[in-house]
DNA sequence: ATCCTCCCCTAC
DNA sequence: TAAGGTAGGGGAGGAT
């Protein structure tokens, strides 16, 4: 879903029946615009029984617009956002005779015909669902059909990436605005005055500080109105099980977004580093002359938005600032659900780890369960925070004001925060979209600047062109800097000297910890530790055995204020994942599949992006506890559950939607959980190897579909090699019958020189030996991965049954895995607030 | 010891 | 109504 975020204007009709001809020709131009073929980035094809088949929906029908344009989608047919040409039938449902006379020849077909020709695997004879009996009967013309198929294309539109490029063009065109708004911390003040002075001394950042903020706010929220209005025709109940359901979801998601901005970003950082050109314009135009030879050591910045989502809501909304706001899709009103919530509020509790002091806010039947993604400082003064119900806040806060997402605003926002860090230094570790650390020991040499005069220049830079405050906390190393932050907030800056750290930390509760969380926090109370101090007066020994050997040092080196971890620049993705955990309502075992399809196709476009292939696949399934009540509390929510995950090995690294999709349904069937009782399925991708980049003779090879072998047929010449790949093809699949006897052979696509030996710090290299006897292939695979697990559907019987015996045996063997199901609770989703 | 799988936890 | 994702650190316990 990455970029393709915001939907753009969609193409329903909105019901208004042309009442006189302008109307129509108006519609048209104003579409003719942005006319494009239409296809959904979430959609990928399935197969292409609609090939040749190229629709256009007018007015309302069921399946929506929407749905049918992705259906269109994933079973090769093209979807017209207006009629035209190429456009081979309409659908519709009902439409009035004067909307029909203007349609022309083209067939007017209902929506049933799709559904049906989908489910069916063919085309059927679209006569017996035209809308009006008096149409023509005749097929469009092939020609038709061929048209259409050769157009049917790209073009989606997505959102502008985010790209070192995009960095290299002048953003920003106006003047920098030095004036900050009143600071919590005295110490800035008269950095403020020094910097704006020295900063308009150099005027060297009038060249790279234009475009203020207020010219630039993003037209977002009127979109993700829209998205919310388009879809209200039929958003009543819509689920999993919809088409759109994904795309919808992840448009929707927060969530979702923060966490591919904040991989975003990090991609970002490394990309910047890599083409790095070393000219920082920002920080060349604050270098003193002076050549300064003290170096100052290494000093660590940390910067964090304030409160972000809702400082760039507040932008566009300067009568709110000042008030207690939240941002959430909630309006404020009370829920509309009519769902019992108390059986589920008493399981919660019940599953609630001992210690845990229990507040139940959400035993009103109407409070609204719509989370708050970010509050206002006035808002956290009552106790509200991000994350919590927005029903409990509103108790806290009576006039709590709600406002809406702008998630493309984000996205800019952090754009700039990046950017404009970016032209001072590239030692920048990305933690989310709108926090990272930065390695400032060089900056502050370069201009002899001091910390508060440079966290008065760098505050103030961004406050302007973004709009937005943000605060900054600096000390010897990254838990100081982020704990400073902590202290600065809002619209602060804290440098955290060392010679303080002693006293800072002791008084220092443990809750402020980064990495000590909810249940940490339970079992440190448990064991009678509250503050950093009564930690250092305990010792390493105790902590390592209650937490673990590496938990146990952490908290004990936090607490001192000791952190060892260095800076990370350059970041290595180890796993891609997609995920969902709501709206999971499967009516039967088909929808449970035909989702992980998709989500399968989701994670190979995430995966896909990355560059990388992967060996581990993991499917997670969330399941409705025993005894929790079948309607969550919250509307589409997963409730009350048991998460479980079971994960392969593939034999070779894999991009391929199917192979993963294969695998997928494997495990599932083997996990045999009731499919009413699902709530959430993810899947994820571990073992992450290079993609091979293929030369030009390998892609021609498998670009070959036809390339077929009869199976039955001897296979003696290159025979080895030839089973080797057979026997572990990803392309076969056991359980589906239609796949004659014939198998498509692909090139070996093992990794040259697989990806990095896990783990192991002293270099025990793992090494596949790639031979070209059978028994060995098998035994080094065996060697190399004791306790691959692997789903029997990998292997083609057919294969298997060439095999001499021995090795037969050999291979069921391996292939033979079955543990039994582990059951665990789920507790993380019962951690917000 | 070190690996693996299946969790749990945390952060944004 | 509501949009409860995602990546990484790490522990327990079993296999080697
Ligand atoms: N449970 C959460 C936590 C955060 N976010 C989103 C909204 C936040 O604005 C953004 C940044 O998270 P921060 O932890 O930095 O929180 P804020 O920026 O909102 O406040 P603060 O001033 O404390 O940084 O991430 C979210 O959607 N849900
Ligand atoms: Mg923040
Ligand atoms: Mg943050």
């Amino acid at each position: 879903m990455r970029g393709g975020r915001r939907k753009r204007n969609d193409d329903d009709d909105e019901n208004g029946f042309a009442q006189w001809g302008g109307y129509m020709e108006a519609k048209k131009a104003k579409l003719m615009e942005q006319y494009r073929e239409q296809t959904v980035k979430s959609a990928e094809k399935v197969s292409d029984v609609l090939k040749g088949i190229a629709i256009f929906v007018n007015g309302y029908t069921k399946p929506s617009s929407e749905e049918l344009k992705i259906l269109m989608a994933e079973h090769g047919g093209v979807f017209h956002t207006y009629q035209v040409a190429s456009t081979t039938h309409i659908i519709a449902s009902m439409l009035p005779n004067v909307k029909i006379s203007k349609l022309g020849n083209v067939p007017i077909v209902k929506p049933g015909w799709i559904v049906d020709s989908i489910t069916l695997g063919r085309v059927l004879d679209y006569s017996n669902y035209l809308l009006y009996s008096n149409q023509s009967r005749t097929q469009p013309k092939l020609k038709h059909y061929m048209k259409s198929a050769d157009v049917q294309s790209k073009n989606i539109t997505k959102s502008r990436p985010i790209s070192p490029d995009l960095f290299e063009s002048n953003e920003f065109d106006e003047e920098v605005e030095f004036k900050l708004s009143e600071s919590t911390e005295d110490e800035m003040k008269i950095s403020k005055i020094i910097d704006s002075k020295r900063v308009l001394e150099n005027n060297g950042i009038n060249a790279l500080t234009k475009t203020a903020y207020e010219g630039k706010i993003s037209i977002d929220e009127s979109k993700s109105k829209s998205v919310l209005e388009n879809n209200s025709i039929n958003a009543s109940t819509k689920t999993a099980s919809d088409p759109s359901f994904l795309a919808e979801f992840y448009n929707n998601s927060r969530l979702h977004l923060i966490a591919t901005l904040g991989a975003e970003f990090k991609q970002l950082v490394n990309d910047m580093r890599e083409k790095n050109t070393g000219k920082y314009p920002g920080l060349e135009a604050i270098t003193k002359r002076e050549v300064n030879n003290k170096s100052v050591g290494s000093i660590v910045m940390h910067i964090d938005m304030d409160c972000f989502f809702v400082s760039v809501g507040l932008r566009s909304r300067p009568e709110l600032r000042g008030l207690p706001v939240a941002v959430t899709h909630s309006k404020g009103g009370p829920s509309r659900s009519n769902v019992d919530r108390r059986r589920e509020i008493e399981m919660y509790v019940e599953r609630l780890p001992e210690g845990a002091d229990c507040r139940l806010e959400a035993i009103d039947n109407n409070s609204s369960l719509s989370e708050i993604a970010s509050c206002s400082y006035e808002a956290r003064k009552c106790g509200v925070k991000n994350g919590m119900f927005m029903g409990a806040a509103l108790k806290l806060c009576p006039n709590l004001k709600a406002i809406p997402y702008d998630f493309e605003g984000y996205k800019q926002v952090s754009s700039i925060l990046y950017k404009t860090i970016s032209e001072y230094t590239l030692d920048i570790e990305a933690v989310s979209c709108d926090e990272m650390y930065v390695d400032i020991g060089n900056i502050l040499q370069k201009t002899s600047f001091t910390v508060q005069e440079w966290a008065g220049h760098i505050r103030s830079v961004i406050k302007a062109r973004t709009g937005c405050p943000c605060s900054t906390g600096f000390g010897a190393n990254r838990l100081q800097a982020r704990l400073a932050t902590k202290r600065a907030k809002p619209d602060g800056q804290y440098y955290l000297k060392p010679e303080l750290v002693e006293d800072y930390m002791s008084e220092m509760p443990l809750s402020e910890l980064p990495g000590v969380g909810r249940a940490t926090l339970i079992k440190l109370k448990n064991l009678g530790f509250e503050t950093c101090k009564d930690i250092q007066e305990s010792s390493l020994t105790v902590l390592q055995k209650e937490f673990g050997s590496k938990s146990g040092e952490s908290i004990w080196d936090q607490s001192h204020g000791v952190d060892k971890k260095a800076l990370c620049y350059e970041h290595e993705r180890k796993s891609v994942s997609a995920e969902v955990n709501y709206g999971i309502r499967f009516k039967n075992e088909e929808e449970a599949l035909t989702f992980l399809q998709r989500l399968s196709v989701e994670v190979k476009n995430r995966l896909l992006e990355t560059g990388m292939k992967a060996r581990g696949v993991t499917l997670k399934l969330m399941v409705r506890a025993e005894n929790a009540p079948t309607e969550t509390a919250k509307y589409l929510g997963h409730g009350v559950c048991d998460s479980l995950t079971r994960s392969v090995m593939l034999p070779t690294a894999t991009e391929d939607s199917q192979v993963i999709y294969r695998e997928i349904k494997g495990i599932y069937e083997k996990l045999k959980q009731p499919y009413q009782d699902l709530r959430g399925v993810g899947i994820q991708l571990t073992r992450l190897e290079k993609a091979v980049v293929m030369n030009s003779f390998m892609k021609s090879f498998l670009s070959k579909p036809s390339t077929k072998v009869e199976t039955k047929k001897d296979v003696s010449f290159q025979q080895k090699s030839i089973i080797k790949e057979k026997t572990f093809k990803e392309d076969t699949t056991i359980n589906e019958e239609n796949k004659e006897n014939t198998i498509e052979v692909k090139p070996p696509m093992r990794a040259s020189g697989r990806g990095r030996p896990r783990g192991s710090k002293n270099g025990t290299k793992l090494v596949r030996k790639s031979s070209n006897e059978l028994s060995n292939y098998f035994k080094s695979t065996q060697k190399d991965r004791p306790k691959v697990k692997q789903s029997k559907c990998d292997i083609d019987l057919n294969v298997l049954n060439e095999l001499p015996e021995d090795i037969r045996k050999e291979i069921i063997k391996e292939y033979n895995l079955d543990k039994g199901k582990k059951l665990c609770k789920s507790t993380n989703w019962k951690r917000k607030r």
